[in-house]
DNA sequence: TAAAAATACTCCATAGGTATTTTAT
DNA sequence: ATAAAATACCTATGGAGTATTTTTA
């Protein structure tokens, strides 16, 4: 059993229909045939009937698909965090930001961005316009994100 | 990312230790870290770090974990469901039983039978050992399952 | 210097594809 | 007669193994 035939379980109850649950996975007719029939014979039951057409869901095949509808949920899940997490930077920052501007511009971006990454920490630094340049140019700060 | 490769990755979490994890799983040692090595990229994020010894997950990697846990105790979970589901019968069923016994019997079992087996229909009937000799020869019914 | 993990290869099972036949409306 | 599913056959990716080399306590 491997997510791959639930999502393909899950596809055919959705179309009911080899040929589109197919397309909608982007693989060939065949290949979801396959698929299904191995899973079924793995599992030793029957999840669809194909006796009826438009095909449908034996009564054990009901169960299965919302099960495997619960999984993927959980994978997709899984997924998502860890492409959020990854995204999320971590360490120390230096911002540097002229008077001027800092009362204007920061309240604008720290907080959400301060939430997305709460394993940052950032020191900010008010500083002149020549100040940013020179220390730009050291690389002790950067040009940002955004 | 495949069930398998999650099995895997809770296997190591368990023993932090890719040998015994690969014992653990009944695959090979180098098998398990190339697994773990191709979800890892799959997903773009780190799971265990290896410079320490034993090996522990990184923060992200906790995560990843507990979730896939609990994929596979809901693949798990679906797998118990079907094998229950299977082994339970369903069809019209004739059960033969003397008057003499059949107050005795029947409640001994058929309750929980009844309970394990919804979907099947039985015809009790009250047949003299003589008429249930004939029957049995005849396959209208048969000596049953317990 | 001994353990354990990472590499290097080899093999083969199977996911997936194309072409075709069979089955049902 | 026609559209859909099943079957046959082929290809190739990648899961898994053995042998070996690198690590790091």
């Amino acid at each position: 059993m491997t997510l791959q035939q639930l999502e393909y379980v899950v596809a055919l109850d959705e179309h009911r229909h080899y040929v589109t649950a197919a397309q909608h996975c982007f693989v060939s007719q065949p290949n979801l045939t396959m698929q299904i029939k191995r899973l079924e014979e793995e599992i030793g039951v029957r999840i669809f009937d194909r006796n009826k057409k438009p095909l449908e869901p034996t009564e054990i095949g009901e169960e299965v698909i919302i099960r495997s509808r619960q999984i993927l949920r959980e994978a997709k899940r899984l997924i998502e965090f860890v492409n959020h997490e990854k995204e999320s930077m971590e360490g120390e920052f230096k911002l540097g930001i002229i008077p001027t501007l800092a009362p204007y511009l920061l309240p604008l971006f720290l907080p959400s961005f301060l939430k997305e990454n709460p394993k940052v920490h950032l020191k900010i630094q008010e500083l002149q316009t020549a100040q940013i340049i020179t220390q730009l140019e050291h690389g002790i700060i950067d040009v940002g994100f955004w």
